[in-house]
This record gives structure tokens, C-alpha cells and sequence, in this order.
DNA sequence: GATGAATGAGTTTTCATTCAT
DNA sequence: GATGAATGAAAACTCATTCAT
């Protein structure tokens, strides 16, 4: 809030230094010395200077990798009719992230699981990724209602979209030549046939 | 190899206080310095001296989760007759682990994504996790073979199936009253509705 | 390189305090601590910060008592004339250097001894140190070939005034009181005898 | 005194080991864990159990090494006649060392400078070494009363020969395809030219 | 006597943060 | 505002020594 357009710049500068870092050597050995070297800073302290703190660095890393997220998946979410087809470019749209930006998921998936701890951050972590979910959740059970969809636990199936997705990621992260159009289209059938009414 | 009784049992004390640790604040936060406050030994020298650094630890630490696991799953899959009861066998039995060793299933999320960098490490860990891999995606063409399961690629499916566990345990890990045996249960019968060979 | 003014002091500092230390308990019982209280700094993190490692620190030594020892032993070397003059102004000039900076010989043994192992380091250094023994070798074999000089092998003469000089400046540091200037004249008239070409 | 038969080959191991250590990686990394592994003992505790303390080891290395030397030195020097074939003998013997126990030298070179500051073992080494040099001193001084020997400084003179020796041992560490029958007969050239009286 | 386990002070190094300019 | 220097707590690890058996 009310902040210059360098200061801006440098922020932006200082979060994209860090999903690099946490892309190539995990969340346990991202320091602020990587990520000042990362991004061709002179000291740490420059980062303390811009952020509160660590925590508040990679709050904004989660939510860089979400706003990109955000603008390449949901036009093509949008852009689906049915249900079904919306659980397939959700699921699609997000392994071809893999693609589009490779380091924004392999970040993002360092960083969640180690936000705990701070009660704040953590609460409004949770909160967000509660609200994220319930929300798919919410999806999937019109979908039961308007018949397109069999009838399973909701949550557990959402948890299970999300999960499958990441393990993608993760596997992806060691193994880059990974066709990720491909692996989408068969997760988005695995989840079709998942979720899919019963043939009668 | 060659170990005496007491060393043996203060490294399998080790283990368990790491394994706690782990479970209670994660990878980044488990220092020698928590173990041994945990464990209830005097300094952390007494760690250094009974394995020869961090990384053996945590290699330990995997090793006693999937022991542990192993006689907790082994026979409850063979118990099962057929693909897809035995594909529910593995879904639930590992879920239920929750429930048996709370901690166990954690800590081994919070290890294995940071056990990268090291190289001797590493390479062990991906070759076997690659190995329990191809094992599913070998059972899983065994039944697509025998007909019982619909036509898919097996890695993803395989894949899925992992992502899908860890998920589960993930969330669990911030919201305990979760049941394990019912959410087990759905999301075997999600696979299950997955894999299926259509009905025609 | 490309370092500040402030940067630069501290450097030196450090490479001060290490030099008196080094002289006064020897290699092995020089740690930063050591030289942080003798250089008066409050932490040991500060020479961590000013240097990448001991290793560098050590080596910062060695080049600071090279140029010391350049700077005062190159012009009186220059001012003589004649092979015989000059390995007298070398070893004579070599030993009144105990005089003028009494610490940074003594760190100098201490030091060299003791930087193998380091890779990196240790190739540097042996290295450069052959390079001084072959100019001094060549230097000689010229002498032999003007006439000045007797026949004898080149290399073990180099190697024995630089071990005669060293064994005057280890005993030196256990007995102070001796008279450089004296021992330096001896010593030169004792390798001005042993090189010296026969009387017919 | 009053040690068993196993005692006394413990103790031997022992020395052994940190002999081989010693010459293998410097004083300085020279630890008894190190030691305990070069002798095949199971814990550093029993080099404590045998050793009064890390000094008492070291005194033990440097009598091994002495007592070697001497018995290979003794004969050998004894069998010349005149004061100069007992100079050269005492420099060739002493430099062949190297090719009979090639890491004695070695590892007397890194423990005598690091004796200092334990006071007892320092005055100990000291004298010993005061004494020594002072043998060898009044030797050349007998030498130039008997006509032999050109006027120097004997106590210059002998401290070469020592720093001389020691030169070429160090630099073999470093480059053991040196010949030491050939260097030991140069460098006895050298200091029967240094020390002879001058042709009139 | 002899041994393996343990100790706790020590090492170098890295950390996020603060401060003076 | 912006920057490089400094801080001191904490990290993993090694050390020689001690102790119970």
C-alpha cells in the first residue's frame, strides 16, 4: 500500500529470486544469502529492508504462484461447459502450469507445507486453502445434485484431485522431460471415470 | 552392522525422538538440538556421536517409517484376493497407519522432499521410491491384463494413488479428528470407480 | 575485488589479529575465537562474514607476510651486485626481517606446514612456492655458468638456504634475544662458502 | 615401567598408528578418533586408557622417532673417521631415513612445533633439543681446534645443517620420487664445502 | 584391567535481523 | 530512503577426556 514504483519492482524482484531458490534446493536451504545471491543483491539485509520478515517473503511467494495460477487457469476453467468438463480443464489447465512456469509449483509446494508454525501466517494459510477446497467441494456436490456426478465423499475428492496434482509436480520436479499435456489429459480421465454417474 | 545392544537402542531412541520432532514442527525447524531435548539426552553431541551426521538420521528415519509400515500393510494386502481388493487393501491399510502410528506417516512427508542435494542419499531414496512405483504400475498392467481394470497409463495412475495418500495424511496432520478408516474406505472406492473397466 | 574501503580494513584486521595469534600458539590452537579476541572483534561470526573460510583466511596470511617480506628483502636484493652479493642481501635481508616484523615469519611456518589437504589451496601454494625455489635454482645455475659459483646441484642448495633460514627462524621464536643481524652474516658467509668456487 | 607385555604392544600400536597419521594429514588434523582408526581400535577412549593425555602421546612419537634414528644413525656415523666424514655421515644417514621409515621424519617434523605450551613437555623438548644442538656444536668446535674446520659459528652452523635436513625432508612429503641416497650425498657436499678450511 | 558409551566444551559456519550512515 | 556492515544466537559437528561396567 502506497508504495513506489521501484520499491514495487524490488519486491517483485526479491519474490521471484525466492521461487527460484525454492524450486532448485527445497525450503530447508532457501536463505535470505540465496536469495540475495539469486537475485543479484549486494546484501541480506536488502530483503529485511523490503519484507517484515521471512515469513512475509514467502507469503508473498504463495501469492505470486497463485495469481499466476489464477490468470492462465481460470480462463480455461471458464471457458469449459459441464461439470465434467470443468473438472478437466481444472486438472488440465494446472499440470500445464508445469509448462508455462516451471519453478511457480515446485515453490509453491516447498513453501506450503513449512508455513506452519507462525500463527498468523498459518491461520490465514489454512483459512484460504479450507476455503479453496471447499469450494471445489461445493462444485463437485452440484455436479451430484445435477446428476452428472456419482455420489462420493466430496472432500475426500477434492483432497484427492489436489494430491494427485502435486505428486505430478513433485515427480515432475526430478523428472522435467515429462510430456505434462499428456499426464493431464490421463489425470483429467482418471478423475472422470472417478467421478463419473454409474452407467446403468 | 557389528552394533552393540545399547548402541542399538539409543539409536532407535534417536530415531523415534527425530520421527517425533518431525511430526511436531517439521523439517526446517528439526534441529539436533529438539531431537535431543525430545529424546531426553543431555546434548546433541550424543546424536553426532551415535550417527555420522544429519543425513544418516533422516535416511534412518525413512527406513524405520516404511518398516514400520510394511508390517502394518504387508499382510493386509495379502490378505486380499484379487486386483481391486487388493488396490483397496493398500489404499486403506495405508490410511489407517494414521490411526496406529500417528507420527510415522509425517515425518517421513516432511523428510523425503528435503533429502535432495545429498547425492548418495538422494539417488538411494528415488531409486527405491522409483522401484515401489513400478511395482504398483506393474501390478496395475498385471490387472488391466487380466481384465479387471479399465485401459490407463499406470504410471499416473500410480501416481495418483501416492498423491492422493499423501494428501490425506497432509491434511490429517492440521486436522486430526479426521476418521481414517472412513476416509480410507473413499478413497478406495474412488480408485476403485477409477480403474474399473467400464460397464457396457 | 570490488571491494569497499571499510571492507578492506577489516580484512586486514583480521589478517593482523590472525598473524600475532599464529605467532604466539602455534597452528593448531589458532582458532577464530582466538583471533577475534585478539583482533577485538565481539563475535566469530564476524570472520566468517569477512572471509569464506579459514581456509581463505589462512591463505590471506601467507600473502600478506609475501608482500611484507617482498617489500622490504626486493630492494636490498636489487641494490647488490653480483651472484655473491645477492644471495648474501637474500639470506641476510630474509632474516633481519625477524627485526622489523618479528610475528609474520613465525605465522608464515606455522601456516604453510599445515595448508595441505585443501585441494585448491595446497595446489596454489605449491605452486608459487616451486616457482620461488626455481628462480633461486636458476638464478644459481647463472652464477655457475658466470663462474662465481662452484659445481653442486642447484635444487638441494636452494632448498638447504631456505631450510637454513627457516630453522633460524623457528629457534628464534623460542629464544628472542638472538641477534638477527649477527646470525644473518654468519649464515651468509656460510653459504657464500658453500657455493663459493674452489681456490685453485 | 612395570607395564605388561600386551600394555607395552598396545602402547606401540598406538604410536604406530599416530605416527602413520601424523605424516599422512599434519599435526593439526591429527585427532585420537583419527588414530583410534589408523591403530583398529574400537574407541578413542583406549588411547586415553594407554596415554596420560594427547602430550604424552606425542612424546611417545617423537621417542619412537628418536629411537629409530638412532639406531640406524648411531652405527653408521660411529663407523667414520675425522670430523668431516662424520659430518657427512651424520647428513646422508639421516637424510636415507626417508627411504627406510619413510613417515618417521614426517611425523616428528609435525609434532616437534607443536609441542610448545604445554610447559613440562616444552621444557622437556627444549632441553633435549638444546642439548642436541649443543652436542653437535661442540663437535664442530673440536673440529676447528683440530684444523679440520674453518672459523664459523658453530651454533649457526649446526642449526643450518638441522633446517637443511628438514627442508629436504619437507619438501619429500610432497614429492617422494626424490632420490635420498643422491640428495643426502649433495647435501653433504654442501656443508663439507661450508665448513672446510680454506685451501691456502 | 580393559572397553564402549557418554560428556560437554570446543570448532567453523550460517542464520535472519538490526544498525549507522 | 537505501545500503553495506555488523550482530549474536543457533546450527552441525569434533574434540580429548571420563565413567560405569
Amino acid at each position: 500500500m502506497g508504495r513506489t514504483v521501484t520499491e514495487t519492482a524490488r519486491r517483485a524482484q526479491i519474490v521471484q529470486g525466492a521461487i527460484e531458490v525454492l524450486a532448485e534446493v527445497g525450503y530447508a536451504k532457501t536463505s535470505f544469502a540465496r536469495i540475495a545471491r539469486q537475485a543479484g543483491l549486494s546484501s541480506t539485509g536488502m530483503i529485511s529492508y523490503h519484507f517484515a520478515g521471512k515469513d512475509e517473503l514467502m507469503r508473498e511467494v504463495v501469492a505470486e504462484v497463485w495469481r499466476v495460477s489464477e490468470a492462465y487457469m481460470r480462463p480455461r476453467i471458464a471457458a469449459a461447459e459441464g461439470h465434467r468438463a470443468r473438472l478437466r480443464a481444472y486438472i488440465e489447465s494446472n499440470i500445464e502450469l508445469l509448462a508455462v512456469h516451471p519453478q511457480h509449483l515446485a515453490a509453491l509446494l516447498e513453501v506450503l507445507p513449512n508455513l506452519r508454525g507462525d500463527e498468523d501466517t498459518q491461520q490465514g494459510y489454512l483459512e484460504s486453502a479450507r476455503a479453496v477446497l471447499e469450494f471445489h467441494q461445493r462444485q463437485m456436490q452440484q455436479a451430484q445434485a445435477d446428476g452428472g456426478f456419482r455420489e462420493f465423499d466430496a472432500w475426500v475428492m477434492a483432497t484427492a484431485v489436489r494430491g494427485a496434482i502435486d505428486a505430478v509436480v513433485t515427480r515432475w520436479m526430478t523428472d522435467p522431460q515429462l510430456d505434462p499435456a499428456a499426464v493431464g489429459r490421463e489425470l483429467a480421465d482418471l478423475f472422470d471415470a472417478a467421478t463419473r454417474a454409474e452407467a446403468k
